[in-house]
DNA sequence: TCTAAACCCTGTAGTAACTACAGGATCAAG
DNA sequence: CTTGATCCTGTAGTTACTACAGGGTTTAGA
């Protein structure tokens, strides 16, 4: 399989795969006479594994940490689960963190007129510092 | 007032106010003899504006937009209430997206029982793509 | 008066996770 | 035998800063 097959079963951009075998995510392949990548069967599967993970927000060091435990054969469902909780953990954290951020500005926006107006209690508040 | 003070009384770490500078965001201040930067009150008036507007997720050239209107002087609040409500979309969206997130990952990690067995059926989900 | 700490300057490079070229080689089909 | 699709390497751009390196200036104390 060369990198332009491997991009569409994987869908991920060619220059995507590249970056992971830069980084070591993805083991380089074998190269053709030409020097052209030949992917195989496990190459895909990691690298879906890679884009379903990123998918899911893991970062690329997270996931990193979860393909050492892969390879190394000897991860324990309680070593995924708790990288996994920790990444739940921040999602919810940045989730409360966007919450505040709308309801204070809805806030603010409610009481503009949204009018013609040249003047706006968005741009008061904007020079406020918080309180 | 020279770059420490201001950077101070704006609570930003000096080389923000210098990249500020640099962008465009903030206008370039007189120098003393030495080639010190020297702000007066409307650059603190102006940096509050920008470090009160990124706290609220603004983007810089969100922020460049509502201070060009700002500078123009002929905004009316209709205008800044739009690219306000634009933003507060673009939060609710992100919310919306990390709530769908967290569900998949709560679900997924709520099938493994977090024991030492070393086989996990989160590592299993993760090599699957999404349905 | 000297000196050492604290401050300021410019310019560059690093962060995360890609993406987008430029400039060139190779392959497959007609 | 040529043309278009595909592949290669290497570099630079994206966001919003942050962190130096390597140097000049100011100020307070001895």
């Amino acid at each position: 399989m060369k990198t332009g097959q491997l991009s569409e079963q994987a869908n991920c951009k060619i220059e995507t795969i590249r970056y992971y075998e830069r980084i070591g995510l993805l083991p380089e392949p074998i190269r053709s006479d030409a020097g052209y990548r030949i992917y195989d069967e496990n190459h895909l599967r990691r690298l879906s594994f890679i884009r379903r993970s990123r998918e899911l927000g893991f970062t690329i060091e997270e996931i990193r940490g979860l393909l050492n435990l892969v390879d190394g054969g000897d991860y324990t469902c309680c070593d995924v689960k708790t990288i996994t909780m920790e990444h739940v953990k921040s999602i919810r954290q940045k989730i409360s963190d966007l919450r505040k951020l709308e309801k204070t500005l809805s806030s603010i926006a409610s009481q503009c007129t949204g009018d013609a107006t040249p003047e706006c209690p968005i741009i008061d508040a904007l020079y406020e510092s918080k309180k």
